[in-house]
RNA sequence: GGGCGCGUAGCUCAGUCGGACAGAGCGUCGGACUUCUAAUCCGAUGGUCGCGGGUUCGAAUCCCGUCGCGCUCUCCA
């Protein structure tokens, strides 16, 4: 579409690609080039203070090292940034053009050919900001909820964010794999299909509060609790009994017992799967922990471990010492009936993982940090690479007034409901607005419902994702819900604002292969392409540090540019050569738009 | 009590591997729809960056202390 660079070169279609990396580029040339200059002044190169200057700073980037510079030249830092800037050089880069100095900051310009290879690369790419492949298999593991019930809104930090983790690690060019592992050998699953097998529907309390397997079968989950709590201490000891021979029979292996309990099991996590793709967060695999106790792998771990230096036998259990890893507490591995833990199994797990893949993330909640820490260490002793293991820890959701969730009491606010309410929401929304609709594309019922799930649910996960994961949230409906700037609809108006005015180039004729980027001189559009230059950059730094909030920060600072240059710029009002370049432009938003939102799992409306 | 995390505007949050006057949104107040979708834009208002020390040319950011909140310290998961 867009053809030629404004100098008139032509590069073959291969190059648009690789310029999709020109903010990365023009970072390196700023290095090279600013590295050269302190060499040539017989001056240090360790720390070269390079960052992005604040936004009234007309320059791409800045170096803050004539500060630094001061005591061991003896001269004042301004002085230093002019000497290092008259000797720079930026004769023969791509991108680097020009630098200067303000104050004590050494300030590098880009070329025109930045933002000519920005808009090429931006407005014919729909994959603009991918990366290139790494050739890294990363397995990221999120969720994993024990199947005891539907999915409560303290859990929906973790598919939320797993979700983007893995759209985040994929777009940073890695052969990415999402699993849930589930827990199907402990005690809640035991007591869970002894309360199954033994209550019957009349021994339940109230109806199912939706229409779906995991709200009938909770219930038996409940019910068995309340059981174990209150009833008589002799039947409570019989059930116990039960319970404690299922338990067996799965870490001896029976099969019948092990059919028992994936009956239940099944059927839950059945359930739970429906409402999580609501989202949508999808599995490329289930993987059940009794997998690593039938196929000996956690029985060959335990004697592994008992063979290292960390191990000992005391209280008549197998334990870890781990104080050389700052735990003071051992780490039991084997009961003193010689039964496995959920820790030992989830070794065995992960060395699965570090046999069949290159890097293992997984997202966890912060009460799993300590088991994740020992989990680690005893990694280590067996003679893994725990490099390859890493971890994004999130704290937890609060309800107003401090109420807690939890399955087994049947308290929370439950997924299903918080996205039924955010679509109704979001349909109130869309019908009010349907009345002062400007645009004459006639949306039908089906639209209506199109775009009341995709602003809904992408408000509730825009409001999860955005926020660093460190962090406790409150959830608020009104603040989860508000459809106004910050929020997914927001950015997903943007979106759909460029959709509107691709389909009007389009039936009026407008050609974005006509463009030349050197016409788009006004200051929102510079903004705008400088904002969209970036991309690559915030895909690849949100992917080093695992973090997809930033992503959604970008996210909106783009829709925040793209709205002030819709105003200020006509694109089909405008004579043919800006109108063409806008064009482009908007083609360029549009991609750089779609492809952050689908990193943070937010879908992208053509119409709204 | 020990370990870890968090504390930024009335509210919800960015910024946190030291750098240019601490930024948004919501709220409040005031403007802009005959103009590609007003889920928009423009302006005003609003801050002892929990508190106290320290390091530094420079600290919301690093160090020490302290207060508050959360998580955790099971032969649970």
């Amino acid at each position: 579409m867009v053809r030629g660079r404004s100098d008139g070169s032509e590069r073959p279609l291969a190059a648009y690609r690789e310029s999709a990396y020109m903010f990365r580029q023009f970072r390196e040339e700023v290095e090279t080039a600013l590295s050269a200059a302190l060499s040539s002044l017989d001056l240090p190169t360790d720390d070269l203070g390079v960052e992005e200057p604040p936004e009234d700073v007309p320059a791409t980037l800045a170096s803050s090292v004539a500060f630094r510079l001061a005591g061991v030249v003896g001269a004042p830092p301004p002085k230093i940034a002019v000497d290092i800037a008259e000797e720079l050089s930026a004769e023969g880069y791509d991108y680097l053009a020009a630098v200067d100095t303000q104050g004590p900051y050494v300030n590098f310009h880009v070329s025109d050919a930045y933002y000519d290879d920005t808009l090429e690369s931006a407005a014919t790419d729909e994959a603009y900001g991918r990366l290139p492949a790494t050739g890294d298999s990363v397995v990221v593991e999120h969720t994993s909820a024990n199947p005891t019930g539907p999915v409560h809104v303290g859990r929906t930090r973790n598919p939320v964010i797993g979700d983007a983790v893995a759209n985040l690690l994929d777009f940073a060019g890695n052969d990415v794999e999402r699993h849930y592992y589930v827990n199907d050998a402990g005690r809640q699953m035991a007591v869970f299909t002894w309360a199954y097998e033994t209550f019957d529907e009349d021994d339940l309390e109230g109806e199912p509060a939706r229409e779906r397997v995991e709200y009938d079968l909770v219930r038996y989950y409940r019910k068995g609790n309340a059981f174990l709590e209150a009833a008589d201490p002799e039947e409570v000891e019989r059930a116990e009994a039960e319970i404690t021979e299922i338990l067996q029979g799965i870490e001896e292996g029976d099969e019948e017992t092990y059919a028992r309990v994936e009956t239940v099991v099944d059927q839950v996590l059945g359930g739970m799967r429906e409402c999580l793709e609501r989202l949508p967060a999808e599995f490329d695999e289930f993987v059940k922990e009794t997998r690593f106790m039938f196929d000996g792998s956690t029985r060959d771990l335990a004697e592994r471990l008992k063979e290292t230096d960390h191990a000992v036998y005391e209280e008549d259990a197998w334990q870890l010492e781990l104080d050389d890893y700052g735990f003071e507490k051992n780490l039991v591995f084997l009961r003193s009936d010689d039964t496995s833990l959920y820790t030992t199994r989830d070794l065995a797990h992960h060395e699965w993982k570090f046999d069949n893949y290159d890097r293992a993330v997984t997202v966890l909640g912060e009460d799993h940090k300590l088991q994740s820490g020992q989990l680690r260490a005893a990694l280590d002793i067996l003679g893994n690479d725990v490099n390859k293991l890493e971890n994004v820890i999130y704290s937890w959701v609060n309800l107003p007034g401090g109420e807690t969730m939890s399955t087994r009491k049947g308290t929370g606010v439950m997924l299903d409901d918080l996205l039924d309410e955010a679509i109704d929401r979001a349909r109130d929304e869309v019908e009010t607005r349907l009345e002062g609709r400007t645009r004459d594309d006639d949306l039908d019922e089906s639209d209506i419902d199109r775009i009341a799930r995709q602003v809904g649910i992408g408000a509730v996960r825009y409001d999860i994702v955005s926020k660093q994961p460190t962090k406790t949230i409150t959830f608020e409906w009104d603040q989860a819900l508000n459809f106004e700037a910050q929020s997914a609809p927001y950015i997903q108006y943007v979106h759909a604002r460029c959709c509107g005015i691709a389909d009007e180039a389009a039936a009026a004729g407008l050609d974005a292969s006509e463009a030349d980027p050197a016409v788009l001189t006004t200051d929102a559009e510079r903004d705008l392409l400088a904002t969209i230059a970036r991309f690559p950059a915030v895909v690849e730094t949100a992917a080093d540090d695992l973090e997809p909030h930033t992503v959604a920060t970008f996210a909106r600072e783009l829709a925040e540019v793209f709205n002030t240059f819709y105003r200020e710029c006509p694109v089909l009002d405008a004579d043919e050569e800006v109108g063409a370049a806008r064009l482009a432009l908007v083609e360029a938003s549009r991609n750089a738009v779609a492809n952050a939102l689908s990193i943070v799992g937010v879908e992208a409306p053509e119409s709204m």
